[in-house]
DNA sequence: GATGAATGAGTATTCATTCAT
DNA sequence: CATGAATGAATACTCATTCAT
C-alpha cells in the first residue's frame, strides 16, 4: 500500500468513524454532511469524493457496524446445541450490542429499509448475505439431527429473519419495551421451530 | 343524527376520500394539506379541525381503507379448508388489492412504522386487532382438528403477520418482483406451520 | 345596577382579569383569544362582544392595572420634599410594582407604543393623563419655592416622561440590568433639573 | 484585495442595499427574504452565509444608513454655537432625512428596540456610540464656556438622547405631527439645558 | 345575548449537492 | 486531489376574527 493509498484509506475511515459518531449522537436527518466533513476534518465537497450520497455514508456506517457485529455473533455459535439456543446466542449477542446505541439502530431499521434505488442491492445483499449463513446453520442442524432435514432451510432461515426484523422495528419504533424483545424472539423462534426440531 | 353532525360526517368523509386520493396519485410528502383541503372543499384551517396533523390524516385513510380490506379478507375464508389455504385467502385478497394502489401501498409500509409518539398506539393497535383475529382462525383451526393443539396461536399469529409485513415490506421497497410475492408468501406460511398442522 | 349590568360587569372583570393573567404568564403573542375565552369561561365569539381586537384587549389589561397603580404612585407623594425625591417616591412604587410582572411589562412597552391607529389614541391619553400630573407637580413645587417659575412646567414633565419611558424601555428591552434602572432613573432626574431646582 | 473578496464585498453592499430598497418600499414584515435575494441577484439561501436572520439584515441596514447619517449630522456641527443650536443642527439633519423615508424609519423605531438577544448589543453598542458623541459636544461646550462644567456629559447626552428617542417614537407611531416634531424638539433641549447653559 | 365552527393568509430557513478554482 | 461558496426548493400549521344559528 502506498502513502496515497495509506491516507485515502485512513481518511475514508475518519469519514465512516465521523458519520457513525454524530448519526448515533444526532440522529440521521439532523446530522449534516458539512458537520460530518468537519468532524472527519476534511471540506464539505471532498466527502462526495467518497459517497455519492449521505444515504450513502449511512449504508457504509451500518456496512462497517453490523457486519462485523453478525460475523462476531456467528462466532459465537456452537453448531451441537439445540436449534432455538443457537438462534439465540447469535441474536442476543446482535440486539445487546444494538441496545448500547439505540439511536443509531433505529435509525438503520427507519432508513435503511426504503433507500433509494441505487443503494437498495446494497442493503439487500447484506441482509441476503447473513440470512444465507443462518441457512447453513440450518443446514449444519440438519446433519446434526437437530433439525427434520425436510423443511428447506432457505425459506426457514428467511422466516426467523422476518421475525427478528419485525421484533426489531417494533422495539425501535417504542412500539415495545427493551426487556420484551428477547422474551418474544425466543418465543418466536420455538414457535418457528415448533414440530421440525428433533431433540 | 341532526344537521350539524350529518354536516359534519360528511366533511369526514370527504376529507378521508380526497386524502386518500391525493397520497394514492401524488405520494405523501408531495401532497400539500392546501390541496387537500381544496379537493375536500373545505379550507385549510378546517382540515385541523378533524385532524391533528398530516401524518394523523394518513393513519385515518389506512384505518379506513385498510381496515375495511381485511374485514373483507376475513370474510372470505372457509374454516374448514387447510390453514394455509385459509391463510392464503385472506392475504391473496389483500395483496391483490394492494397492488392496485401500490403507490399508496408504499406510504403505508414506510410512513406508518415509524410515527410520532402520539400516533404509535393508533397504529400498534389496528395490527394487534387483526393479529388476534388471526389468532382466533388459529384457534378454530385447532378445534376442527386442523393444528396442532400445543402451539401458541398467538405468537404464532404474530409470526404469520411478521412474514407476511416483511415481504410487503421488501415488495413495495422495491427488492422483489410483484409476481413472486404471492409464491414467498405461501411457502414461507408452508414452513411456518411445517410439521403443527395436521392433515 | 340591574342584574344584567352586573352580569355583564362580572364577565368583563372575568375577561380582563383572564388576559392579564394569561398574557403574564404566556406573553402576548402566545396568548390565545381562544384561551382567553376559555379562562374567562366564555365563548370565542364572547368574547368580541367586549373588546373590538386582542389589541384593544391589551390596553384594556394596561389601563386597569397601570392606571390603579400610577394613581397609587401619586398618593404616595409628599409635596415638601424635594423635587428629585417627590419624583423617586413614585417612579420607585412604579417600577417595583413592574419588576413583580416582568414578562407583562416587557409586554406594554414593546407593544403598546406601535399600536393600530384605532388605538393610538387610548395609550396617547393615558399617558398625556399622567404627564399633566407631573405638570401639576411640578407646578405645586414652584409655588412651594423647591423650582424655578420660569422653566416650563409641561416641557419638563414630558422630559422626565421620556427619561423614564426610555429607561424601561432599555430595562425590559433586556438592554440594562434591574439593579441599575432606578440609580440611572435617580442620575437621570437630577441631571434633567439641574439648575432649576432651588434647596 | 483579491477578486474573491471583491466579489463577496460587492454582493454584500447589493444585499444591503436590495433589502433597504424593499423594507422601504413595502415595509419589514411585508418584504419576504426571497424577494431581497433576487433583488440582490443571489440565491435565497446565499443570503444567510452573509446574515444569520432576517433581523440581523434590518439591523445591518440601520448601522449602514443610520450611522452615516450621524456622522454627516455630527459634521455640520460648529462647536462655538450655543448648545441648543448645535444640538438642533444636528438632529434637525437627521430628522429632515428621516423624514424623507417615514416608511422605513417607523420600522427603525419601532423593530429595533425589542430585537432578539442575539442581536441587541447590536443595537445597543450603535446608540452608546452616538450617545458618547454627544458626551464629547458636551465636553467641548464646557471647555468653551456654554456649559455649566458641574453638570455631567455622560447623564446629560443620554437625557438629550432620550427626548430625542421619545418624540421620534411618538412621531412614527403616529401619534403627533410631522411638523410639530422639531418645534417639540427644540423646547425639549431648552429645558433640558435650562439653567446649565452659559450665555 | 351567546356561541364555536369555519376561515385562509402567509414565509423564514435549512442543507444536500455541485463545480469553478 | 481538495475545497467551500453558492444554490433553491419546498410547506405544515396557527389563530384572530366572523356570522349563522
Amino acid at each position: 500500500m502506498g502513502l496515497r493509498e495509506r491516507n485515502k484509506a485512513d481518511k475514508w475511515r475518519r469519514i465512516v468513524d465521523a458519520a457513525g459518531r454524530l448519526f448515533a449522537s444526532r440522529g440521521f436527518e439532523a446530522t449534516t454532511t458539512a458537520a460530518i466533513a468537519e468532524e472527519a476534518g476534511i471540506g464539505t465537497g471532498t466527502l462526495y469524493l467518497y459517497v455519492t450520497s449521505k444515504e450513502d455514508l449511512l449504508l457504509a456506517v451500518f456496512r462497517d457496524e453490523v457486519g462485523e457485529l453478525w460475523d462476531n455473533a456467528f462466532a459465537l455459535i456452537s453448531p451441537e446445541a439445540p436449534v432455538v439456543e443457537q438462534l439465540m446466542t447469535a441474536f442476543s449477542h446482535v440486539t445487546a450490542y444494538h441496545e448500547q446505541e439505540p439511536e443509531l439502530t433505529r435509525i438503520y431499521f427507519k432508513e435503511l429499509m426504503f433507500v433509494s434505488p441505487a443503494m437498495r442491492s446494497g442493503v439487500s445483499e447484506f441482509m441476503r448475505h447473513f440470512i444465507g449463513r443462518f441457512a447453513e446453520l440450518l443446514d449444519k442442524a440438519k446433519a446434526n439431527g437437530l433439525l427434520d432435514p425436510e423443511v428447506p432451510s432457505g425459506t426457514l432461515a428467511h422466516n426467523l429473519w422476518a421475525q427478528y426484523y419485525s421484533l426489531m422495528q417494533r422495539r425501535y419504533a417504542g412500539s415495545i419495551e427493551p426487556e420484551s424483545l428477547l422474551p418474544r424472539l425466543q418465543r418466536s423462534f420455538e414457535v418457528a421451530l415448533w414440530g421440525v426440531t428433533r431433540p
